[in-house]
RNA sequence: GGGCUUGUAGCUCAGGUGGUUAGAGCGCUACACUGAUAAUGUAGAGGUCCGUGGUUCGAGUCCACGCAGGCCCA
C-alpha cells in the first residue's frame, strides 16, 4: 500500500470530501445503529426557530454539541439525537406582519386569523434549507429527516395532555397579573410593545406625599415612647388615583428610618411623621430643625420646625398597622387570613426618591403585586354584575361606583374628551384626590412632578398598569422540589446553576402561561360564567365532548354545525389544532350549560420545554423510547436560555414526573465580534458563518472557537484566529502526517496491527512520546467527562505541535531518512519502531480530535488506515472500521507511561534550551561541534535522569560529551533561596527576619546545613532553627565556564574549538552546502553522487579529507575528491572565509 | 435597581488550597537553521495583574467598596 503523500492542503475541500463520504456511506446513521443494545446516552436539542438565518455563534452551540454526543459514541455509548424545530411565537407574527405590512389591529378584518395562522407557518420553515446546510457543512450530526416541529397537531396534542395533567394536579390555575394596560384601545401591551420608540413620553403628573396614620401606637416598640403623638408614616405617589387600592406600606429593611415631631403643613396641626432617614433634608430645612414649637402658630408657616424624636430600621418597622387612607372599600383577609393596612418589607425600595416608604396596591403596580403576595396582603377588589371579582378600576379606565365621589371618573385626564379637558372647571381625577386629603390632614405634600411614562402607540394615551386575567402554572407550589432536584443537575459552569438558576428557582412566581395572541398552541381549556371548565387532554376527549354537543340541544344551529365539521374533520385525521379553527368549537357543561374556549394561547417556552414528551407524541406513543431516554444525560443552550428553556424543562419535568429532565448541562456564553461587541446585523459586524467555513473549512473553524476560550466564556471572535489555529495546529498536524507518508512510502512500510515492536526495541524517545500519548488520553478523556472541551482540545494542540512535531519528529528525522538496509534486506527494527510509534501517535491523535475537529479526524484516520482496512476487517481489529467515529476510543496503557522518563526528557529539554542560549551569546553556531557541557547535581537521581537522555542532548546540541560535577568537587557555587512555603506556618511575622538570615548564609553554613540537616542562626530575636526542607539550594555557578541557568538547573559549556573540532565544524557547513546543491540540483532523494572539489585551502581541504567518511555518508556521495583545478566547470559556493569550487554528479 | 459573569503583555488566553522573580501562543525585533521548508530554532523588547481600601510576615489569588464590559430579570 502507499500512504497519500500530498503537496498541500485544502481544508474546505477536506471537509467537503468527507461529507460526501459520509453521505454515501451513511456513517452518521451507521455510528447509531452500530451502537444498537448498547447503554445510550440521550441528548436532547434544543430547538431552534428557522424563521431568520443561522450566524456564526450557532456554529459554537452546535459544536459543543456535537463534541460530545461524537465523544460518548466512541465511548460506546448509542447517542440518538433526534433535530427539531421551534416554531410559534412572537417573532414569527412579528415577521409576518412586516412582510404584510400589517398591524395586529388588521387581523380579523383585513386578513382573516386562518390566512395569518397560515402565513405563519409557512414563514417559519423559511430557512429550513439554510439550516440544514449549515449542519452538513459544519459537521452537526443531528437526525433532521425526522425531527419534531412544534405547529404538528401530535406535539400539540402532547402538550394538551401534560396541561391537563397540571390540570387535574390542580396546578393550572386562572388568576391575574399587572401588566401595561391601555384603557383607551382596551388592551394589553407586550413588552415589545412597550419597548417601541415613542413610548416613554415626559409627563407632569400630580404627586402626593400621603400620611397614614399609625394604629396602637403604644404597642410597639419603635413608638411606644411616643403614643401620645400623632404618628403617620409618610408615602410618596406619582399615581394618586391608586391611594384607594392602598393595601400596604413597604420599607427597606435595611434602610434607616426617623420618627420627625413637626406639623401638617396644611392644617398646621401637630403631627410626627416617619420617613427614610436620607430624605429628611428632602422635606425639612436646616433653618427649622430643634426650632421653637410653640411660636410655630405666630411664625412664618413656610418654615416648619422639626426635631428628630427617634430612629430605626425598617425591618422593626414590619408588621405595624395603619388606619386605611380612603376608606371605600374594605378589603377581606389575604389568602392566609392576614389583614390589609400594614408595613411590609421589600428588596425594592429605594432612598433615590419619594420617603423611603413605598406605597403598595397590589392591582396597580407588578411590585406591589409582588410583595403583596409574597407577604399575604390582600388586594382591594369589588364585584361586578355577575359576581366576579374586579379591581377598583374598571377597564375603561373608571373608577367603579363603589369609590363615593370618584365612581365613574377616569383616573386619567387624557381618557377624557378634548372638550372636557378643554373646560376651565375641569379637574384631573388625582388632583381631586389631592384637595380632598389635604383637606382631611392626610397630605403632606402635594407638588407637580415630571417623569417619564409609558403610553400607548397606538392611541398615545397613558397606560396603566391593571390586573389582567392570565392562566398559571403554580410552580410555587413545587419550588422546595425545584430546588433540591436542580442540586442533583451538574452544570457547567456551576455558578449558572446555582447562582443564576438557583437564585431564580428561589425567587420563583407562578409560570404565567397566557398569550393573547394567534400563533400559538391554543390552551385546551373551555369555559363560562357558571363556574363550569374543562380541560381537554387529547384529541379523543375532545371527540367525545364533540359528539356531545351533538346530541345535546342547548346549540345554535351555526354552533352545532361547527361542532360537527371539526369532528368529521378530526375523524377524517384533517384537522388542525390552532385558531381559529378550536375557537369555533363550543361544548356543553353537564349543566347543559355552553362552554366557551379560554382565548389565549400558551406561552412557548412550555412548547420547547415539553419536547422530551411532545418530541415522541407521548403519552399518546411510543412509551417505551421515551422510558429509556428521559431524561436526558446531556443538553446545552446559550446562557439565555436559564429561564427560559433550562427553567421550563426543568419545571415541566419536576412538577409532572419528580424528575430532572436533564442531568448535565453546558450553558454557553455568546459570540461577540473581535472588539467585544455584540454581533448583530444592523451593525453589520455579523460573521457569516457560510463564508466562514467556506474559506478556512469546518474544522479550524470549530476548533478555533472551542480551543480559544472556555464554552461558557463569550468569545470575541476574530476571523484571524481561525488562520492561526490552522497554521499551528492543522498545518502541523498535516505536516506531521506528510512526513511520514513520504518516508513510509519510500521505505515501503506499511503498519501491521497484529504484531509490534516490543517496547525494548524501542528507543528512549519513541518510549518517551508513548508515555506522553498515553498521558494525554487520560487527561483529554477526563476533561471530555468533565464536558470541558476547551482543555481537551487545548492539550490535544500542544501535545501536537511541542511534543509529536518539534521533539520527536525533529529529533528522529534521521532515523526516517536514513536509507534503509541494502535492497532487499527489509528495514531495521529501529526504522519500524520508529513509523509503527509515529503511526500509533497520529492515529491516536484522529481520534482524540474527531469530535472537535470531526472532518479532519476521519482525514487523517483514512489516510492512515484505509489501505489496512480489508486486513483489519479480516483480523477484526481496531482498524476496521471506515470511519474514526465508529471506533472505540483508545484504552489507555498505563504500562507505557514512564513518568520519569517523562521527567528525563523535561531535563534533556531544558538543558539542551540552556546550552543553545549560551551558544548564542558567543555567537557559536549549533554546527560547530564543541567538546563538552558541565552539568551540576546536587543529587543522584538528578544524574540518572539526565544520563538516561544524554545521547539526546548531545545530538540536539552538538557536543560530545556531558560532564558531571558532584557536591563534593568543590567547583560549584550554590545559592540558598529560603522555601516561604515551609517558613511561614513556623515563622510567621518573624518572616522578614528569617529570610534575610538565610540569605546571609555563606557557603560553609550552607555546607553544614545540608550535612546535618539544620542550622541555628541568630536574628533580632534570637535563635533561628532552619531545617533543610526550609530553603531551596541550588547549583548557580561553575566559575571559570559559560553557565546558564533556569529553574535550578544550571549548565556549563566548554567553549574551546580544537583544530579537530573546526574541521569537524567545516565538514558539517560543507555537508550543508552539498546537500543545498543536491536540492538545487534537483537531485533526488535516493541519488548517489560523486563530488569534485577543487583544492584552494589547506585547512578546508585537510578538514574534507579528515572528515571525508561522515560527509559521504551524510550527503550520500560514493566518491569524494580533491582535484586541483575544475576548469571552471565549478559550481561557487560561500561557506564563512571559503569560498568552495565543487561540482556534484549523479552517478547512474 | 437586582442576580450572575468577565477584567492579567499590542491581541487571544493559562495562572489547585495565598509564598515574595506572573507565564504561553500569536504579533513585533534580531540572529540562526535550510532533506518537515509558505516550515523550524534561539534570544530580546513588551505588565499599574481594572481601581481603592482591608486581612496577612506575604495578595494576581481572600474580603469590602467602586469602575468598565456582557447576559438575564425588574
Amino acid at each position: 500500500m502507499k500512504y497519500n503523500a500530498y503537496k498541500n492542503l485544502s481544508y474546505p475541500q477536506v471537509g467537503d470530501e468527507v461529507l460526501k463520504f459520509w453521505k454515501e456511506q451513511q456513517i452518521f446513521e451507521a455510528s447509531v445503529s452500530l451502537r444498537e443494545g448498547s447503554p445510550g446516552f440521550t441528548f436532547f436539542e434544543g430547538p431552534p426557530s428557522a424563521n431568520g438565518a443561522p450566524g456564526i455563534h450557532h456554529v459554537m452551540a452546535r459544536t459543543i454539541k456535537d463534541i460530545f454526543c461524537r465523544y460518548k459514541t466512541l465511548q460506546g455509548f448509542q447517542v440518538k439525537r433526534k433535530g427539531g424545530w421551534d416554531t410559534h411565537g412572537l417573532p414569527v407574527e412579528l415577521q409576518v406582519e412586516k412582510e404584510l405590512g400589517i398591524t395586529k389591529e388588521d387581523i380579523g378584518k383585513t386578513i382573516s386569523v386562518a390566512e395569518y395562522n397560515e402565513r405563519c407557518k409557512q414563514t417559519v420553515m423559511k430557512f429550513t434549507d439554510q439550516w440544514n446546510d449549515l449542519t452538513e457543512k459544519m459537521g452537526y450530526w443531528v437526525d433532521l429527516d425526522d425531527p419534531y416541529i412544534t405547529y404538528k397537531s401530535d406535539y400539540i396534542e402532547s402538550l394538551w395532555s401534560l396541561l391537563k395533567k397540571l390540570y387535574d394536579k390542580g396546578l393550572l390555575y386562572k388568576g391575574y397579573t399587572i401588566q401595561p394596560y391601555s384603557p383607551a384601545a382596551g388592551t394589553g401591551l407586550s413588552s415589545h410593545e412597550l419597548n417601541m420608540p415613542g413610548t416613554y413620553q415626559d409627563v407632569k403628573d400630580t404627586t402626593i406625599v400621603a400620611m397614614f396614620k399609625v394604629k396602637e401606637a403604644a404597642s410597639q416598640a419603635i413608638f411606644s415612647d411616643y403614643a401620645q403623638e400623632d404618628i403617620r408614616i409618610l408615602a410618596w405617589t406619582t399615581t394618586p388615583w391608586t391611594l384607594p387600592a392602598n393595601t400596604a406600606l413597604t420599607v427597606g429593611a435595611g434602610i434607616n428610618y426617623v420618627l420627625v415631631k413637626t406639623f401638617n403643613p396644611y392644617t398646621h396641626s401637630p403631627v410626627s411623621v416617619v420617613l427614610a432617614k436620607d430624605l429628611v433634608g428632602k422635606y425639612f430645612s436646616e433653618k427649622g430643625k430643634d426650632a421653637d414649637f410653640d411660636n410655630y402658630q405666630a411664625s412664618d408657616k413656610k418654615v416648619l420646625p422639626w426635631t428628630i424624636l427617634s430612629e430605626f430600621k425598617g425591618k422593626q418597622m414590619e408588621g405595624i398597622r395603619y388606619e386605611q387612607l380612603m376608606p371605600y372599600v374594605i378589603p377581606d383577609k389575604g389568602p392566609t387570613g392576614k389583614e390589609a393596612f400594614q408595613v411590609i418589607l421589600g428588596d425594592f425600595v429605594t432612598t433615590e426618591d419619594g420617603t423611603g416608604i413605598v406605597h403598595t396596591s397590589p392591582t396597580f403596580g407588578a411590585d406591589d403585586f409582588r410583595v403583596a403576595q409574597a407577604n399575604g396582603i390582600p388586594a382591594i377588589m369589588v364585584r361586578d354584575e355577575s359576581g366576579k371579582e374586579v379591581p377598583i378600576v374598571d377597564r375603561q379606565g373608571r373608577f367603579v361606583k363603589e369609590i363615593g365621589p370618584y365612581a365613574g371618573r377616569f383616573v386619567k385626564p387624557e381618557y377624557y374628551s378634548a372638550e372636557d379637558q378643554a373646560d376651565p372647571a375641569f379637574k384631573p381625577t388625582d388632583v381631586l384626590i389631592a384637595i380632598q386629603l389635604k383637606e382631611e390632614g392626610k397630605a403632606f405634600r402635594v407638588e407637580k412632578y415630571e417623569h417619564p411614562y409609558p403610553h400607548c402607540w397606538r392611541t398615545d394615551k397613558p397606560v396603566l398598569y391593571y390586573p389582567l386575567d392570565s392562566w398559571f402554572i403554580k410552580t410555587t407550589a413545587m419550588k422546595d422540589r425545584l430546588v433540591e432536584l436542580n442540586k442533583s443537575i451538574n452544570w457547567k459552569p456551576e455558578s449558572t446553576g446555582s447562582g443564576r438558576f438557583g437564585n431564580w428557582l428561589e425567587n420563583l412566581v407562578d409560570w404565567n402561561l397566557s398569550r393573547s395572541r394567534y400563533w400559538g398552541t391554543p390552551l385546551p381549556i373551555w369555559r363560562n360564567d357558571h363556574g363550569d371548565e374543562l380541560c381537554i387532554g387529547s384529541i379523543e376527549e375532545l371527540k367525545h365532548h364533540l359528539e356531545e354537543t351533538i346530541v345535546s340541544e342547548h346549540l345554535t344551529r351555526e354552533q352545532a354545525l361547527h361542532n360537527s365539521e371539526y369532528l368529521a374533520k378530526l375523524q377524517s385525521g384533517e384537522f388542525d389544532l390552532h385558531r381559529p379553527y378550536v375557537d369555533t368549537i363550543c361544548l356543553v357543561s353537564k349543566n347543559g350549560h355552553l362552554m366557551f374556549r379560554e382565548p389565549d394561547l400558551i406561552d412557548v417556552w412550555f412548547d420547547s420545554g415539553a419536547m422530551p414528551y411532545a418530541q415522541w407524541h407521548y403519552p399518546f406513543e411510543n412509551q417505551e423510547i421515551f422510558n429509556e431516554s428521559y431524561p436526558a444525560d446531556f443538553i446545552s443552550e446559550g446562557v439565555d436560555q436559564t429561564r427560559g428553556w433550562f427553567f421550563t424543562l426543568h419545571a415541566i419535568s419536576v412538577m409532572l414526573f419528580d424528575s430532572v429532565a436533564f442531568k448535565n448541562v453546558v450553558s454557553t456564553g455568546l459570540v461577540l465580534d473581535k472588539a467585544g461587541n455584540k454581533m448583530s446585523k444592523r451593525l453589520g459586524n455579523a460573521v457569516d458563518p457560510f463564508e466562514t467555513i467556506g474559506q478556512y473549512g469546518p474544522d479550524a473553524t470549530r476548533w478555533y472557537m472551542i480551543t480559544n476560550a472556555e464554552p461558557w466564556d463569550n468569545l470575541k471572535f476574530n476571523i484571524e484566529g481561525i488562520g492561526e489555529v490552522q497554521r499551528k495546529f492543522f498545518g502541523t498536524l498535516f505536516n506531521t502526517y506528510n512526513f511520514f507518508a513520504l518516508y513510509a512510502n519510500l521505505d515501503g512500510y506499511v503498519f501491521d496491527e497484529t504484531k509490534s515492536v516490543s517496547m525494548a526495541k524501542r528507543t528512549e524517545l519513541d518510549r518517551w512520546i508513548l508515555s506522553k500519548l498515553n498521558t494525554l488520553i487520560d487527561q483529554v478523556t477526563a476533561q471530555y467527562e468533565d464536558y470541558n472541551p476547551t482543555k481537551a482540545g487545548r492539550l490535544i494542540q500542544d501535545f501536537v505541535t511541542d511534543q509529536l512535531s518539534n521533539w520527536y519528529i525533529r529529533l528522529n528525522r534521521r532515523r526516517f531518512w536514513n536509507p534503509s538496509q541494502e535492497q532487499g534486506a527489509g528495514l531495521t527494527d529501529d526504522k519500524v519502531a520508529a513509523y509503527e510509534t509515529l503511526q500509533h501517535c497520529l492515529v491516536t491523535v484522529s481520534q482524540l480530535m474527531s469530535p472537535i475537529a470531526p472532518f479532519f479526524g476521519e482525514w487523517l484516520y483514512k489516510n492512515l488506515t484505509d489501505g489496512l482496512r480489508e486486513t483489519a476487517k479480516a483480523n477484526n481489529s481496531p482498524f476496521r472500521f471506515e470511519s474514526v467515529h465508529l471506533t472505540l476510543f483508545s484504552e489507555i496503557k498505563r504500562d507505557e507511561i514512564d513518568q520519569d522518563l517523562e521527567k528525563s526528557m523535561e531535563l534533556a529539554q531544558s538543558i539542551s534550551s540552556l546550552v543553545h542560549s549560551i551558544r548564542k551569546g558567543n555567537k557559536l553556531k549549533v554546527r560547530q561541534p564543541l567538546s563538552k557541557i558541565l552539568i551540576p547535581v546536587l543529587n543522584a537521581d538528578t544524574q540518572r535522569q539526565i544520563e538516561q537522555v544524554k545521547s539526546i542532548i548531545l545530538t540536539e546540541v552538538n557536543v560530545k560529551d556531558v560532564e558531571f560535577v558532584k557536591d563534593d568537587s568543590g567547583v560549584i557555587k550554590k545559592k540558598i533561596k529560603p522555601n516561604f512555603k515551609t517558613l511561614g506556618p513556623k515563622f510567621g511575622p518573624k518572616m522578614k527576619e528569617v529570610a534575610a538570615a538565610i540569605s546571609a548564609l555563606k557557603e560553609e553554613d550552607i555546607k553544614s546545613l545540608e550535612k546535618h540537616g539544620n542550622i541555628e542562626l541568630i536574628g533580632q530575636s534570637g535563635m533561628l532553627e532552619i531545617a533543610l526542607s526550609d530553603v531551596e539550594i541550588v547549583a548557580e555557578d561553575v566559575p571559570g565556564w559559560l553557565v546558564a541557568s533556569a529553574d535550578g538547573l544550571t549548565v556549563a559549556l566548554d567553549i574551546t574549538v580544537t583544530d579537530a573540532l573546526r574541521k569537524e565544524g567545516i565538514a558539517r557547513d560543507f555537508v550543508n552546502r552539498v546537500q543545498n546543491l543536491r536540492k538545487d540540483s534537483g537531485f533526488d532523494v535516493v541519488d548517489k553522487i560523486k563530488i569534485n572539489l577543487q583544492d584552494s585551502d589547506a585547512l578546508l581541504s585537510e578538514a574534507i579529507m579528515d572528515n571525508s567518511a561522515y560527509i559521504q555518508q551524510e550527503v550520500q556521495a560514493q566518491e569524494l575528491n580533491i582535484v586541483a583545478d575544475l576548469n571552471g566547470e565549478a559550481t561557487e559556493i560561500e561557506m564563512d572565509e571559503f569560498l568552495l569550487k565543487l561540482k556534484i554528479e549523479v552517478i547512474a
